[in-house]
DNA sequence: TGAATAGGTTCATTATTTGAACCATATATA
DNA sequence: TATATATGGTTCAAATAATGAACCTATTCA
C-alpha cells in the first residue's frame, strides 16, 4: 500500500448539481435550512458525517452550513461530543410568531374541548410550504380517550399532504398551489393503502371538496383512521385543518358522521376566532350536511 | 424631464462588498437569516421595501432571500398585503427543540417559585450566538409582584450582553468566546448609564466573577435595576442566567442581598435539573457570601 | 392625470460557494 | 506496536450561483 498522490488534482468535471436527494434544484438558503429539517423527538442531536450521509451533500458544504446556522443561534455545538442541536434562536422565533399570531393558542381551547367531546385524539395543524412542496405542521393534540388503544401522535412530525386526512382537507381547500406542486413531486408511500397515484388524488380531493371533509384508512399508519376539515385565517383558502384519528377497528358509519358534525362545530369558531371565515361554498356543504 | 437611458450599463465597480450595517461581511446563510431578526413583538409583519431599509441591501437580493425563507416555511406572504410575516416552521423547530430539551419547561417552574418569594420580575435567558456576536434570548418570566409600578418585559426581545445582569452573567460566567466578541464590537448605547467603554466593561465583567453575581442600575432601561446570576447545563460555562429586575425606587442594599441569596439558590436548583452544576469556584463564592 | 410608493423581475457580471483531497485526533483491530 | 477506520475539520482552485442597477407593473394619493 502507498500514500495517496499528495499533489492536488486539478478540478475536473466532478462537480454535481445542486440537487437535494429528489432530484430539485435549491438555494444555498434553502440547502442550509432544510438541515434543520433533519431533527426530530427521535434525531435530537446529529453530528457532521451523519449530516453528510442523511443530505448527500458535500460535508465541508455542510460543515460550512453547519457553522453559520449555528452563528446566526439556530444550531449549538456540544463542546464534548461535537454534535449539534436546535438552538436557541428558534424558541425567540416562535415566541414572536405565538406572541403576535397566536395560532396555537386559539386553536389549543377549541382542540381540547372537541377532544374531551369525542374522546378520541384530536390534533391541529397549519399548512405550510417545506422545500419545494407543502406539508401540515402540528401545532397541537390532545386524547382525552378512555380506551386502551391510542393513536399516537407528535408534535414534532410533520406530516404529508397526500396520506394524511390533515393534508388533504389542505389539498381540497387550502391554495391550489399545495395541489399543484403536490402533484409535480412523486407521492411517497407509507402503508398499502398509501394513494401514490396521481389520478387518484385528485379523485380524493375532489371527494374531499364534495363531502366537506377528508377521510383517510390507514393510509398514513397502519390502524389509524381518520377524518379532518379546513379551518380559515384570512381569505377564501384554507390555513390549516382539525382532524380526528383513531383506532381503524373504533371507526364506523355513526362514529364517523358524530366526528365530522362536531369538526365542522369547531372548524367554524376556530376559524372566527382567528379573524377570518369559512367561505360560503364550503359552509353550504357543511349545513346541507349536518 | 426624459426618461432614463433605457441602454442597460455595464455593471461597473459598483459592487459592494457583503457586509452588514456594522462592517461585517457575512454569508448568503447569515445574511437571509438575518431577517428573521426584524420581526418583534412591535413589529409582526414587514414588507419588502420596509426590509430594504431596515437592512441597508438591495431589494432584489432582500426578495430573493424573502422568498427561499418562505420556501422553507420560515416566512409566510400575506396574499392580500403582500407582507411577510414568520411562518409555521418555527413553531415545529421551537417544539422540537423544547420536546428534546425542555430548558423552557424545567426553568420555569423554578422562576414561577422565585417569582412567588420576592414579588418581582424574574426572568431566565438563554445565551447564544446571534450576527457575529452574542444575545441573551429570554425564554421565560414571571411577575406576581402587587406593586403598582412594573417593570416590562417581552418573551420577544433580545438582551444585549454589555448592558444588562443577564448578558453581564453571560459574560462574567460563559465561555470565553462571548466576552472576546463582544469586545470586538461596538458596545451600542441605551441610557446615560450604559457602559460601552471596553475597559469598563472588562471591569464589571471581573467585579461580576468576584462577587458571584452581576448587578446593573439603568443601564439598559431607565428606571430599572437588575441583579442576575448564571446557571449550568453542561461543563464549566454559564449556558443561561436568572434576573430579577425591578424600579430603581425599590432597589437597595438589604433586598439586593435578598434577591442575591434566592438566585443563587434557584440558579443551583436548575443546573442540577438540566443535568449540569454550578462549578466548584462559582459555587464557593456563593457560599461563603450567603 | 401624473407623481410617488409598493412589489417584483431581468441578466450581465463577479464574488461567493463548492468539493476532492487533505490534516488531526480518537478509537478500534490485527 | 502497527494499522485500519471513524470522526471533525480545513484548504484553495475552479465554477457556479448570488448580486444589483435598471426595469416593469400595480396601487395609492393629491
Amino acid at each position: 500500500m502507498w500514500k495517496r498522490n499528495s499533489v492536488k488534482l486539478p478540478h475536473l468535471a466532478s462537480r454535481k448539481q445542486r440537487t437535494t436527494r429528489d432530484g430539485h434544484t435549491m438555494g444555498t438558503i434553502s440547502k442550509a435550512l432544510s438541515l434543520l429539517n433533519y431533527f426530530s423527538d427521535s434525531v435530537p442531536e446529529i453530528g457532521l458525517v451523519e449530516f453528510e450521509k442523511l443530505t448527500g451533500q458535500n460535508k465541508a458544504t455542510v460543515h460550512r452550513h453547519l457553522r453559520e446556522l449555528e452563528a446566526s443561534g439556530y444550531l449549538e455545538q456540544n463542546d464534548r461530543t461535537k454534535k449539534y442541536r436546535l438552538g436557541a434562536a428558534v424558541l425567540r422565533l416562535a415566541s414572536v410568531r405565538e406572541q403576535t399570531f397566536p395560532v396555537r393558542k386559539i386553536v389549543e381551547e377549541s382542540v381540547d374541548r372537541l377532544a374531551l367531546q369525542v374522546r378520541e385524539l384530536v390534533h391541529a395543524s397549519l399548512i405550510h410550504s417545506h422545500a419545494k412542496s407543502y406539508v401540515m405542521s402540528p401545532i397541537c393534540f390532545r386524547d382525552y380517550g378512555k380506551n386502551g388503544t391510542r393513536v399516537y401522535f407528535s408534535e414534532a412530525e410533520i406530516l404529508p399532504v397526500h396520506a394524511t386526512a390533515s393534508g388533504l382537507a389542505a389539498l381540497a381547500f387550502g391554495v391550489p398551489s399545495i395541489l399543484e406542486t403536490t402533484l409535480t413531486n412523486k407521492l411517497e408511500r407509507y402503508t398499502d393503502a398509501t394513494v401514490v397515484d396521481k389520478d387518484a388524488l385528485i379523485d380524493m380531493v375532489s371527494a374531499t371538496r364534495r363531502r366537506g371533509f377528508s377521510q383517510t384508512d390507514q393510509s398514513y399508519e397502519a390502524e389509524v383512521c381518520s377524518v379532518a376539515v379546513p379551518f380559515y385565517e384570512d381569505g377564501d383558502f384554507a390555513t390549516g385543518s382539525i382532524a380526528i384519528a383513531l383506532p381503524a377497528s373504533r371507526m364506523n358509519k355513526k362514529a364517523k358522521s358524530r366526528f365530522v358534525t362536531a369538526l365542522w362545530q369547531t372548524a367554524q369558531a376556530i376559524s372566527m376566532e382567528l379573524g377570518g371565515s369559512v367561505p360560503g361554498h364550503v359552509r353550504q356543504i357543511w349545513k346541507s350536511a349536518a
